[in-house]
DNA sequence: TCTGGGGTCCTAGGACCC
DNA sequence: TCTGGGGTCCTAGGACCC
């Protein structure tokens, strides 16, 4: 917490459909609703004139439809209109300071005690009015929530007050006056799970939550979050406002009409978030450990499976292969409703031969031609195999498995099977007779 | 027409090393 | 041989946010 009000926080007002209704104005006044037009999906935005009959974000589009008059608009969505919209209001938010942190494409931080303001309650109340201006008129409509405060949290409870078309200034030293009549679940980071925990000690309010000593909201929540809290409750928050945030991960998901069964189906969507996943990694210049499999049953079960590879890989055949080891152990009666494949741990990936002995084998699965992998009959000549991780193989002894990880003339094996439960590691010599590639998959 | 898609952070247990 | 502890890495799941 600063000792002068000097972050806000910006939040645009139900922003797609905001752009909707500029955009075609037939639309403005009535209720849209974008999102959701799939046979499974969800609202991503409700203007507030469909929210006055109810429809709200994360709600089916069939419950949105039902409540929602004739006449209403249901609408795929154009995230490129939203993303040009939101280039444009962040900027505006750069003029104000060089310290601008990006939260989502309708929502942003900005450190004005880095830009040289005006930190009064008037000074601020001023810049706030300006800021809102210049955003309806540079995107041709669209309006904001702005709010002003000593931390992020403050700034962000700030924004929501007033919504829609808000703009809240709490003065430093009045933080305490504004949070504690708030109901817990309007912190950020308390949701229902959270929510209901507290409220089944009694703590609705954050004057109750304030209450509460440091040692009853860590065992009602555990370390983290529980310490949070109480931090919170007392208007302490320190975090940084931090422009340019690295991704930690990146991950392509896809929930389908129906329920997939075919096991050859589920490997070509396989393939496929591999490859979306892959031209937005190589798009960043980076490349991940960890491949994680997502995989959601026909009853909304969702489980996760991941690997962690010796390198960093950022090519899709390997990406593919592995999440398709990962499926290989789950069982799969009944459907699978979603598929996800994502990759995390990842570095800025340096070009280069400096460690060109260390990363050979899995450069050369970067670029895969189908000669990579030794045939079925290992006819002598060049001696030297690669091996990529996910790739199946058979051991005389162990039986089938398939590749972990390799490097340095040697090939590390996983062997289990569905039943089985955690598998066996075994490293072998790279060119070891007893362990051959076994039937690739027929990706077609 | 029950429940999207893209993320972040935390927890807990087991393996492994010192 | 027994016993213990700390630290790190990996995996799986869950809560939460927009």
């Amino acid at each position: 917490m600063r000792r002068e009000a000097s972050i806000l926080h910006l939040d645009l007002d139900a922003f797609f459909a905001a752009v909707e209704q500029r955009d075609k104005p037939s639309l403005r006044g009535k209720p849209v609703v974008v999102g959701g037009t799939g046979g499974r999906g969800v609202v991503a935005t409700a203007s507030y004139e469909a929210r006055a009959y109810g429809a709200r974000s994360a709600m089916s589009a069939g419950e949105a439809r039902r409540r929602c008059p004739p006449g209403t608009a249901f609408l795929g969505g154009r995230f490129a209109a939203y993303s040009a919209t939101s280039r444009v209001v962040m900027e505006e938010l750069r003029e104000l300071s060089p310290l601008v942190e990006q939260v989502s494409v309708d929502e942003a931080y900005v450190d004005l005690a880095a830009g040289g303001h005006d930190l009064s309650t008037d000074g601020l109340t001023a810049l706030a009015a300006a800021l809102k201006v210049r955003i309806h008129e540079a995107t041709g409509g669209v309006r904001g929530s702005v709010g002003i405060a000593s931390s992020k949290t403050l700034a962000k409870i700030a924004s929501e007050l007033d919504k829609p078309d808000g703009l809240r200034v709490i003065p430093a030293g009045t933080e305490l006056e504004v949070l504690h009549p708030l109901p817990v679940r309007s912190l950020p980071g308390v949701g229902p799970a959270t929510g209901d925990r507290l409220s089944s000690v009694g703590v609705r309010t954050v004057a109750d939550l304030h209450q509460r000593s440091l040692t009853d909201l860590v065992s009602l929540v555990g370390q983290a979050h529980g310490s949070g809290l109480y931090r919170l409750a007392r208007a302490e928050d320190d975090r940084p406002v931090v422009p340019d945030r690295e991704a930690k991960s990146v991950s392509a998901e896809r929930t389908y009409a129906t329920d997939l069964t075919d096991l050859g189906r589920l490997e070509s969507e396989i393939r496929w978030l591999a490859d979306r996943v892959v031209s937005r990694l190589q798009g960043d210049g980076t490349a991940g450990r960890t491949v994680t499999l997502k995989f959601r049953r026909y009853d909304f079960t969702t489980l996760t499976r991941s690997q962690t590879l010796p390198q960093p890989v950022d090519d899709a055949r390997t990406i593919a292969e592995v999440a398709r080891r990962l499926l290989a152990g789950i069982d799969r009666t009944g459907g699978v409703r979603l598929l996800g494949v994502g990759v995390s741990g990842l570095a800025t990936y340096v070009q280069g031969d400096l460690f060109a002995p260390a990363v050979e084998p899995v450069a050369a699965a970067v670029e895969p031609a189908g000669d990579d992998v030794v045939p079925d009959d290992p006819a002598p000549g060049p001696a030297r195999r690669v091996w990529h991780p996910g790739q199946d193989v058979e051991h005389t002894e162990m039986g089938r498995g398939w590749v972990w990880g390799s490097g340095l003339g040697r090939v590390t094996c996983r062997f289990e099977g569905p039943t089985t439960g955690p598998g066996k590691v075994r490293t072998f010599s790279g060119d070891d007779p007893d362990l051959q590639p076994a039937d690739p998959p027929d990706w077609r």
